[in-house]
RNA sequence: GGGGGUGUAGCUCAGUUGGUUAGAGUGCCGGCCUGUCACGCCGGAGGUCGCGGGUUCGAGCCCCGUCACUCCCGCCA
């Protein structure tokens, strides 16, 4: 007999009853009666009920044994008697009359109990995050994680895309966030950086002639974290491919993302490809958003020219010093009480916004405080833009462009909710298209890139030489689920003649474009293929799949947000000979409290 | 860096208007129980009410500060 085991404790059914087995596991449970005691063994696979009575020599050992502690047990399978029968377990038509037992290693008192679903903090959750994952909920997450991963490696390389592993030390990248930094031992005050994404290395591979790329890519970061998003490190799933345009990537990106929804979707709906594609401007239109919810059915309109002028003086005067008036639809909205629409108003003011304007469409005509002040043809007009009828009701936000659309983003959020009409069980994505290639830092007055400095401009370099550097669109996406982010992909700019015009625009020298960026532009000078790819986060799609809305819940070991591992205890002070050995002194802002480590 | 919430037994939480010795469930320890499967019943131990200061005859509760956790904004694909 195997020394451990001859079966796993999900394994055995009634046909097995009469053979002599071993199993090995936790203690689930117990349930002492005295003279007969009843142990819930469970191991990966499953529970089995163990049981011995007080005439067995094993009685006692089984009965001393606390919670988690983890036994291997040698009987005979038994047949349940028909009242005795657990049928909410796989294994509950037998049990297992224990013979012989062997403590393998006994647990003390529990922090936190694994068997029962009492909700822990997450600060205990993660300090023992390994009592956390043996709970079946969490452990099947991980498994999901797993599979999920596991699937979307065996649909890129069905569709002839080749895994590589691209540096973990590296230099730093110009994602925009903080890196972090490794000092060199060898290389006194030099640093390598984590790479936030492999861009440049993927973007390497296409010039060096791979042609499909991808990995499930490891991505670093020094930022805070926050219930959707993972601090310090992340996983995605990175692609880039080559002579491609962007309708080439959608294509070869749809079916894998399509393919593994669908495969764990679990009775959910997947938008079947190709996906919508929704250009940015009209996101920020008609959703409020670059990350458009599509199971929201609201549409925003713009309804500026409806007020201009007019009577409502508050919006005339806003909208003479550049304001625009935004209308989100409250379909069946007009028989709610009064205290409908102030509750919105008043959270509208908590959110920052002047207040919240409606007008209550009835009887071919509006009521309401609003329409008091317009004439009916700017009412009827108002109706005719924004889609509302009779019954409905009409919110209206006004502010300058930019306000605006996040306004009515949250608005026709906020209107979805009260009014419960956000699709269920469905997974609706959509491509975000034609980002803008820069933005005006409000701040500074200076042109900046808006996206990825990597991407390609629309048109091209005489799209830069001759348009507003505001209007050019790149060839930059976004792929969107149930309004998340999960990725976001471009077209990138494979010409140094391109690459230097773009950036000059946002006021980099050739020098400095050079310095920073020289290893990626050298690499074009020697014939670089047209290529582009994207990113989805793997976390991402996990958070979505399991329904979870804290990323925490389907990592093994995450840090909390403030970026520390309860567990392990990092970040950690290193001994001085540490920083001796790295040329590096600290200059710390002020003596901290020492990070308590009572579990150790 | 900023804002909100939380902090009471190992754990999850309750604690009234500021008023006697701070409670419950669970876990732990002990006792009883031969068919339970969240077993049941009886008993017991377990508290710097996050920490520091203040107001008050009196503070878990009010005020100030501080720390931790968490959510959000900034930041960040």
């Amino acid at each position: 007999m195997h020394p451990y085991r001859t079966h796993t404790c999900g394994a055995l059914r009634l046909p097995d009853a009469g053979r002599r087995v071993r199993l090995s596991g936790w203690v689930h449970r117990k349930r002492d009666h005295g003279n007969l005691l009843f142990v819930d063994l469970r191991d990966h696979f499953g529970v089995t009920q163990a049981v011995a009575d007080v005439s067995s020599p094993v009685f006692t050992v089984l009965d001393e044994a606390r919670a988690e502690s983890v036994l291997c047990v040698t009987g005979t399978v038994v047949e349940r008697s028909r009242e005795t029968v657990n049928p909410k377990l796989a294994t509950g038509e037998i049990e297992v009359r224990v013979e012989e037992v062997e403590v393998l290693s006994s647990a003390e008192v529990l922090p936190m109990q694994v068997a029962g679903d009492q909700e822990y903090g997450e600060d205990i959750r993660l300090r023992y995050r390994y009592l956390d994952l043996r709970r079946e909920e969490v452990q099947q997450r991980m498994m999901l994680r797993a599979a999920v991963i596991q699937s979307l490696r065996r649909r890129m390389v069905e569709q002839g895309f080749t895994e590589f592993q691209t540096p973990i030390l590296t230099a730093s990248s110009p994602e925009g966030a903080r890196d972090y930094l490794v000092p060199s031992r060898l290389h006194p005050g030099k640093f390598y950086a984590l790479p936030q994404a492999p861009q440049q290395f993927k973007q390497l591979l296409m010039v060096a002639g791979f042609d499909k790329y991808f990995q499930i890519a490891p991505c670093f970061r020094d930022e805070a974290g926050r219930a959707d998003r993972s601090p310090g490190e992340f996983y995605q799933l990175d692609i880039e491919m080559s002579f491609v345009t962007q309708e080439d990537v959608f294509a070869a990106v749809e079916p894998v993302l399509q393919g593994v929804f669908e495969e764990f979707a679990a009775g959910r709906k997947v938008t079947p490809a190709p996906f919508p594609r929704i250009p940015y401007d009209e996101a920020m239109l008609r959703y409020g958003s670059d990350k458009p919810d599509l199971r929201n059915p609201l549409l925003i309109a713009d309804v500026t020219d409806a007020f201009r002028g007019s009577n409502f003086g508050i919006f005339a005067r806003n909208i003479e010093k550049g304001a625009l008036v935004r209308a989100i639809p409250a379909p069946g909205a007009a028989g709610r009480p009064r205290s409908f629409f102030d509750k919105l108003n008043d959270w509208a003011r908590d959110e920052g916004m002047a207040g919240l304007g409606y007008i209550i469409m009835e009887e071919g005509g509006g009521k309401g405080p609003i329409a008091k002040n317009l004439e009916p043809q700017r009412i009827e007009a108002i109706r005719e833009t924004a889609e509302v009828a009779d019954g409905d009701a009409v919110f209206f936000v006004c502010d300058q462009k930019k306000a605006a659309e996040r306004f009515a983003g949250i608005v026709r959020t906020r209107v979805c909710e009260e009014l419960d009409l956000l699709e269920k069980d469905v997974f609706r994505f959509c491509w975000t298209v034609d980002f803008p290639m820069y933005e005006l830092n409000e701040d500074t007055g200076l042109v900046e890139f808006s996206h990825n400095p990597f991407s390609m401009p629309q048109g091209g370099l005489e799209a830069l030489e001759t348009r507003d550097p505001l209007e050019i669109k790149a060839y930059q996406y976004d792929i969107v689920c149930n309004g998340i982010e999960l990725s976001s992909g471009a077209i990138r700019n494979h010409r140094p003649d391109i690459m230097y015009k773009a950036f000059a625009i946002a006021g980099y020298a050739p020098e400095e474009v050079e310095e920073r960026f020289g290893g990626l532009l050298n690499a074009f000078r020697y014939g670089a293929p047209p290529h582009g790819g994207t990113a989805p986060g793997v976390d991402r799609i996990v958070m979505l799949l399991s329904d979870q809305p804290n990323i925490r819940e389907i990592i093994l070991f995450p840090m909390n947000q403030q970026a520390q591992d309860l567990l392990m205890h990092a970040p950690a002070e290193i001994p001085p000979e540490r920083w001796k050995e790295l040329h590096l002194k600290p200059d710390l802002p002020k003596p901290r409290k020492v990070v308590r480590g009572d579990d150790a």
